[in-house]
DNA sequence: GGGCCGAGCCAC
DNA sequence: AAACGTGGCTCGGCCC
């Protein structure tokens, strides 16, 4: 079953002359698969200790605490032969910091079983696809004893069982990726595949450039938030002194007379003292309490929020190294396709608050924002042929003020805030396949008027209607969803006896309407990334991405090429659009500044 | 004391 | 309160 995979016969390379002399195996070989070995995850603190190279007739691992990577360098970063790789943007990043080297074309099999398995499984791992495409069973990985501080083989002694493991890890990829790629001819992916595969240096570059901030200011806006936090809570204490006989004790024995505002227990027995019989303190119960404490109690909650989740918390993950964050994008974050982002996650940082402006251009450089105006609504446009939608977008209206002229039946300087609200709201809703009643709730109206106002909604786009109901029934007919792009996204099928069927088909329904148009976005964001990074790379330019939230890309270019940039940005963002969208026209919003605008 | 999960809230 | 899509982070509560 397993044919001998567990052992691989390679050569280990501990010299630069050796290494010399194996070349002409890897620059005639169609394929080589790349693996390395750190001991530290971040590619600017960890030291690489194993490159291992595969291909169909030889392994080879080189030890790289001994032998200078310069003679394979060319073959690495040239186009041919492809590099194979399971989380290549570890890889990337790795050799890229410490040698210098990057890879020329790259076959992720990480991203790979992502696409296939296409949001029915998140189980990606080295592990899961060994077995999964070649019966083998591996054991735990001696990955760990890399980056154990003991490990001699930091001092360049590696034992035969790191040896053996680290040759292996590299040789198994030549064999998945002959069966992954068999599948994605299936499933005819082998264009957004090609796509994600050219994504994957993008991301890695970006993550190593990182983004810069000002921590002087955000430690600023942070005190700012604590002082009206505190505010709040010596104006709550003010309230609740008087009743007395709220003395605290803590672990130590220390009394107090305050009551812990971010302790349920502790409020729920004030409120009782205030007369005030609560179930809990859950948001939606201090909502609907009339008490004027209750009212208090939410505003000072939302500034605790702010200060805990945006605080001292993301200014611990500034690189010791680079002095700036180097978040995690998680290239297919999302089944629909779009990234997902971690330590930190830069794309929920708040909007409207003092924090985006924290983040800043190096000295002599600016920050170029750029997002797609609308491009989700510009999508069900272009998928529905909606000709009044189109219309409205060719034209460049205002699409919301539009849809209230119509629904509404009054001319368009006649649309009021509210009408115009209530288009958008619907306009946006689709989107995510939202009902009346969910309707209802957020433009302040009863379920019968909102149903009224969809009924209405849906005489004037008709093309629209149409659209959203067949894609819905389609994706529980096929089983799944394609974007403009190729991807897939499929569904599980609950079965015909289930108890939540309908309700399960429901939401299968909701994301059979929602994939093609959030995904699309991704597919056109993923684009205009490697666009733009082949258009700087192209021209050399001193300017880098640095961070992308779903249909927005930041980028950092020196002062004096910001305005050529600026263009450049735009006209590989338009082109990326129209690769796709066809019918419906692209618009992209620049600004160039000293920090992150919205 | 660590893992897991839901609630609640941030983004698009 | 409630049939609104995609994520991550923090907290509190629960379990082992």
């Amino acid at each position: 079953m397993t044919s001998g995979l567990e052992n691989v016969s390679y050569e280990f390379i501990t010299s630069t002359q050796q290494l010399i002399d194996i070349t002409p195996n890897l620059e005639n070989s169609p394929t080589v698969s790349v693996d390395t070995e750190g001991n530290n995850l971040d590619p600017y603190q960890a030291k690489l200790l194993l490159l291992q190279l595969a291909t169909p007739e030889k392994s080879f691992v080189i030890d790289c605490t001994k032998v200078d990577l310069g003679p394979i360098k060319p073959v690495l970063e040239a186009e041919k032969p492809l590099k194979i790789l399971q989380n290549a943007k570890f890889d990337y990043s790795l050799l890229k910091v410490q040698r210098g080297i990057t890879l020329g074309s790259i076959y992720d099999t990480m991203i790979a079983e992502r696409l296939i398995t296409c949001g029915l499984s998140r189980e990606i791992s080295l592990k899961t696809i060994a077995e999964k495409y070649l019966g083998l069973k591996l054991e735990k990985v001696t990955r760990e004893s890399f980056t154990d501080p003991k490990n001699p083989a930091l001092r360049g002694k590696f034992s035969k069982e790191q040896l053996d493991y680290a040759a292996r890890d590299a040789y198994i990829l030549l064999e998945i990726f002959k069966k992954q790629l068999k599948q994605l001819k299936e499933q005819d992916l082998i264009d957004v595949a090609k796509l994600e595969f050219k994504v994957v240096s993008v991301v890695a570059e970006m993550e190593l450039k990182g983004s810069l901030i000002d921590i002087q200011k955000w430690r600023t806006h942070i005190k700012e938030l604590e002082e009206k936090r505190n505010e709040i809570s010596r104006e709550i204490q003010k309230e609740l002194r008087p009743l007395a006989n709220f003395t605290q004790v803590d672990l130590f024995g220390n009394e107090s007379d305050t009551v812990n505002l971010d302790s349920p227990l502790q409020l729920l027995e004030a409120f009782k003292k205030l007369g005030v019989e609560l179930p809990n303190t859950s948001e939606a119960t201090l909502q609907k309490c009339d008490h004027p404490l209750a009212k208090i109690l939410l505003e000072y909650r939302g500034y605790e929020k702010m200060i805990t989740a945006f605080g001292e918390t993301i200014l611990e993950k500034i690189n010791p190294i680079t002095g700036r964050l180097h978040p995690d994008f998680l290239q297919l974050g999302a089944d629909t396709g779009r990234f997902a982002c971690n330590n930190p996650n830069l794309q929920q940082i708040p909007a409207d608050s003092g924090f985006r402006s924290c983040f800043v251009a190096s000295p002599g450089y600016k920050l170029i924002t750029a997002d797609y105006s609308q491009v989700e609504l510009r999508i069900m446009a272009e998928v529905s042929e909606d000709p009044v939608f189109l219309e409205a977008f060719r034209t460049d209206q205002d699409l919301h003020t539009l849809t209230a002229s119509q629904m509404f039946r009054i001319p368009i300087d006649k649309v009021d805030k509210n009408k115009r609200f209530q288009a958008k709201s619907i306009n946006f809703g689709l989107m995510y396949g939202r009902g009346p009643a969910s309707l209802a709730v957020q433009i302040g109206v009863s379920v019968d008027e909102a149903r009224e106002l969809l009924d209405v909604y849906f005489k004037t786009y008709r093309s629209v209607k149409r659209w959203l109901d067949n894609i819905g029934r389609s994706a529980v007919k096929n089983g799944y969803v394609r974007t403009l792009g190729g991807r897939k996204r499929a569904f599980t099928l609950p079965d015909k006896d289930h108890v939540d069927y309908l309700k399960l088909i429901g939401g299968i329904e909701r994301q059979g309407k929602n994939t093609p148009i959030q995904g699309t976005s991704a597919d056109i964001t993923k684009y205009a990334l490697v666009f733009i990074y082949e258009e700087f790379k192209k021209r050399s330019l001193d300017a880098y991405l640095i961070h992308t939230v779903h249909d927005e890309i930041v980028s950092e270019a020196r002062e004096d090429i910001a305005e050529e940039v600026a263009r450049i940005i735009e006209g590989q963002m338009i082109r990326a659009g129209e690769l796709l969208l066809k019918k419906c026209p692209v618009k992209v919003e620049v600004k160039v500044s000293d920090y992150w605008e919205k």
